[in-house]
DNA sequence: TTATTAGTTTAGAATAGTTATAATCTAGAA
DNA sequence: TTCTAGATTATAACTATTCTAAACTAATAA
């Protein structure tokens, strides 16, 4: 498990300043044992819970976004009201629980590997997604 | 390539009273030879450009989530700030174009089948969507 | 250490997509 | 033709997200 000045080093190696707010949105997206996806809703209320300083909206917005540039985060493909991340960056896929609103790992040796045979002149490829929906039975 | 009474028959079948707005809707929809990938907002401009009498926002969207509940649509997961819809909903997936905003079909003889090892006990399987983001070389 | 400054945080305003509301209208049945 | 449940509409409300510009702070140089 990583501690602060594993932090602070990623932080500074990505030209982003090291600010408690930055901080600290690390040790909840990256201090875990597990990887989890969330809305920014949800890391808003988990922030909330793990600390008394509040964190703005608008900043943890822009972590999200600056980590997302950086690759710590990957960006989910859901239709939902709201955007879902992931901090498992690995390639892998997801079920989506529609009664729950909850995204599900799908690790990479469940899927076979996804074929696209396929090319768009001009264009390369950036990520494949597979988005599985499960609805309750 | 279908005709009014056509959309009126479908409608009716479907419970749905065949309203001059929604068989507006129809011919845009699925009067065409192809099928096509529309936002709101684009299906929004497509009406207003091919007829005089307006159609207000708040009927395109029921009747879009009508036509969604019916089958009569897909609904696409992208991210983006708005929800994608496919008039084609036969079993294939999507490159989406980050650079043009812009969905384009891959035909499923252009996929290997999707395999997925791994169930969620008390869950089924709605769909099974890829999507293929692409960037600018 | 202090001063400087460029980058960061913040509250709140602004924006955009979507949904809700309540009045008006209309398709279809009697 | 009359009646009514279902549709349409303009507009208000709501929610997620982005913008703004003022206040703050990390990092650097003096």
């Amino acid at each position: 498990m990583s501690n602060n000045l594993d932090f602070v080093a990623k932080l500074r190696n990505s030209g982003l300043r090291p600010t408690k707010q930055r901080i600290k949105i690390c040790q909840i997206l990256f201090g875990g044992r597990e990887t989890f996806h969330f809305s920014i809703n949800e890391l808003s209320k988990i922030i909330d819970r793990s600390t008394n300083e509040k964190i703005s909206l608008a900043t943890i917005y822009n972590t999200v976004h600056a980590f997302l540039g950086k690759g710590y985060l990957k960006q989910i493909a859901v239709n939902s009201e709201q955007s879902y991340y992931d901090t498992n960056t690995s390639d892998h896929h997801h079920f989506y629980d529609e009664d729950k609103n909850q995204l599900i790992d799908i690790h990479d040796s469940e899927v076979e590997p996804v074929k696209i045979n396929k090319k768009i002149p001009g264009k390369r490829i950036k990520s494949i997604e597979v988005l599985v929906k499960v609805q309750n039975n």
